[in-house]
DNA sequence: TCTTTATTTAACCATTTGGTTAAATAAATT
DNA sequence: AATTTATTTAACCAAATGGTTAAATAAAGA
């Protein structure tokens, strides 16, 4: 029915892709324009440009244009929101974990 | 290339999907079957079935047949190597976060 | 102004994705 | 044995994805 996808479906479906995740672990480093972000990878500019693309509209990269050239830099925090939803998987097994212990050390 | 997808990119986009979150949200309260997982979706039986698929490759739920029914539960821990590489960005903008904070503070 | 450099956009292509309906399978019920 | 119930598999489809090459745009340099 196509629905308009929100933040938690922009942020997984971006950091799935194992090129757009190198691309943020490079970026780590610090500021980056796109040719240099390219250099690593064996794929074309264009490509390169599109993850670029994908990156920034899930907010977690911002690009600013100096001239001809446009420098990206990381932006972690919309990850946040990701990590909170995870984390309440994390709870449910620590639980889990925890039951197993209690079920092997009965009786102590 | 055809590059092997590995296991972030695989956790990573079986939870880019709201119909997958929804349905690992619902397996928190237990076990549950696939015709009763359905249920609150609006899509077919057999989209769901291609959704438990999904998550069970990414071995987020386990499958469990009793007689003609399936039964599926929650197995939260592969989430954990998602959390892991997300946990490196939390640091990275909390870093972020404190210098930002430092040099608003500078001179205290 | 002409040319080079940095980057994106356009047009295209193959594969994957998320859905459908119809058919197949497997187990329980009558 | 025949039927109903639970679920998957098959075949298909439209849209999205990740790549390509060629053309367009924008700014810098000669």
């Amino acid at each position: 029915m196509g629905r308009k996808p929100n933040n938690l479906d922009i942020v997984f479906s971006a950091v799935s892709d194992p090129t757009r995740r190198a691309i943020l672990e490079n970026l780590k480093k610090g500021k980056m324009c796109a040719s240099d972000i390219a250099v690593p990878f064996q794929i074309s500019l264009p490509a390169v440009s599109k993850h670029l693309k994908i990156l920034e509209s899930a907010k977690l990269i911002v690009r600013e244009k100096q001239g001809r050239v446009h420098f990206f830099h990381l932006d972690a925090y919309p990850i946040r929101e990701a990590i909170e939803w995870m984390n309440k998987y994390k709870e449910f097994w620590e639980t889990q974990l925890d039951a197993l212990e209690n079920f092997f050390e009965e009786g102590d």
